[in-house]
DNA sequence: CGAATCGTTGACGTAAGTCAACTTCAGTGG
DNA sequence: CCACTGAAGTTGACTTACGTCAACGATTCG
């Protein structure tokens, strides 16, 4: 366990700004929130399934995932998480979670209890912009569940990993991770296929199209978009294509 | 164009009381909603995709799916919606939706508006019922937009066809419309293969070989489970709830 | 230095797509 | 009544995207 920096807010208000307005307050209860900071190692289970969601976590750092786990030792990956993110917030605080939630890197987590509450019809509102938040959180999940069973269901193997890059690309860059073009990419190949439904061979291949055709550079977990536009290509229609 | 029958509530007010306990006050809001039914065609598009999402329907008799369309005029089917269900509610009501629903059946629909403020944060909640089906609502769709997303991104065919006809017989049996095993299945086999990420060729292929297993029996749009634990076994499900 | 872990490549097998023909079957109209 | 139509279902022959197996580099790390 790696002993935690100076518990710090500032990720999650840098996101939570650029979509919603935060009162003064609103930023202050935030700072307040994350007093108590904990680290979690790679390859952890942050949430089992299984177990009530009762319990969100920030994501202060680091990267996580949400996955289904088969009875047959298979695992599908819903949906990758980045600093920022909430996980674990479900309106269904109380039923037990189908998903669980895994670390992907070493990750920073502080909880997020008072977002729960923000989900409930009775929820006694003081705090708007927060709970707008966790509301959008919840619709942005939705929209990327829909975007991924897309890809699953209609994409090719190129068009697939096209867009679920770009997906993490624009995530990257709304955290303000994004560094000219290139961000950190900690998802093994293995990993990348327990999401995009193909083996880990088909992945590799599959990149080695992406960087032959031009579209991106990817080296020592560092992922760089070299054609932004060819990538969206790729990933809209690659059957037409 | 069928002319509706009486307007009735019924069938939202069994489907809503499965699930939490009404008053007597909310039922009768339910019924005064229902008031004003609109019949659509089989094939119509009911929600167009890229319009705002402030006007949910709920779904009186009939079948409806909810789609995404591509570039290339495929089409991926994103969920089923059956009678007892909310077609079109968000609550990201002012933006443009990805999506679009289309009659899968002839169906009814009767306004439920008042369903969207029960999502807002400060929502003024008088039917605090109703306000948790809302949520109750949207959490179930999710659980829906995972499970496919297991489907699609780990499961063969068999097992996919399987998986998707037992959540729908769960619903229809939820739904009251279940009738000794056996119900109404109004999905063409394009339908199927477009929800599946699959061919017509071989959602025929598979449905054969379900029938040969004695797993079902379908025959002129009514599909029977003749043998639930081997369907079960074969979708590979071990969700029950 | 082994010992992991991850990435890469080739040979081969299989699930599922494509194309095309042929059935049903429910309307519809002469 | 039958002949015609169009939508849905069914089947066979062939192709392809992707999986599986297995071997082999590259990196990191105790």
């Amino acid at each position: 366990m790696v002993s935690p920096r100076a518990p710090s807010a500032e990720i999650i208000i840098h996101c939570f700004d650029s979509r919603v307005d935060l009162s003064a307050e609103e930023r202050h209860y935030l700072q307040r929130m994350v007093k108590s900071p904990k680290v979690h190692s790679a390859g952890s289970e942050i949430i089992a399934s299984g177990t009530p969601l009762d319990n969100p976590l920030f994501l202060l750092s680091g990267w996580a995932f949400a996955a289904v786990n088969l009875s047959d030792g298979r695992r599908q990956i819903i949906d990758f998480h980045l600093p920022g993110d909430i996980l674990g917030l479900s309106t269904r605080a109380n039923s037990k979670s189908y998903e669980c939630w895994i670390a992907l890197t070493t990750l920073v987590t502080a909880n997020a209890r008072a977002f729960l509450s923000f989900l409930q019809p009775e929820a006694d509102v003081h705090y708007p912009g927060l709970a707008r938040i966790a509301r959008i959180v919840e619709c942005e999940r939705e929209m990327r569940h829909v975007r991924h069973i897309v890809r699953l269901g209609s994409q090719l193997a190129p068009a697939r990993m096209a867009s679920l890059i770009l997906d993490l690309a624009r995530r990257i860059e709304r955290c303000g991770l994004m560094n000219e073009g290139a961000f950190e990419l900690p998802i093994t190949q293995e990993f990348l296929g327990n999401a995009l439904g193909m083996s880990t061979v088909h992945v590799n291949r599959t990149l080695q199209q992406l960087r032959h055709g031009g579209l991106i550079r990817l080296k020592n977990g560092t992922l760089e978009v070299l054609n932004r536009t060819g990538l969206e290509r790729a990933a809209e229609d690659e059957v037409s294509a």
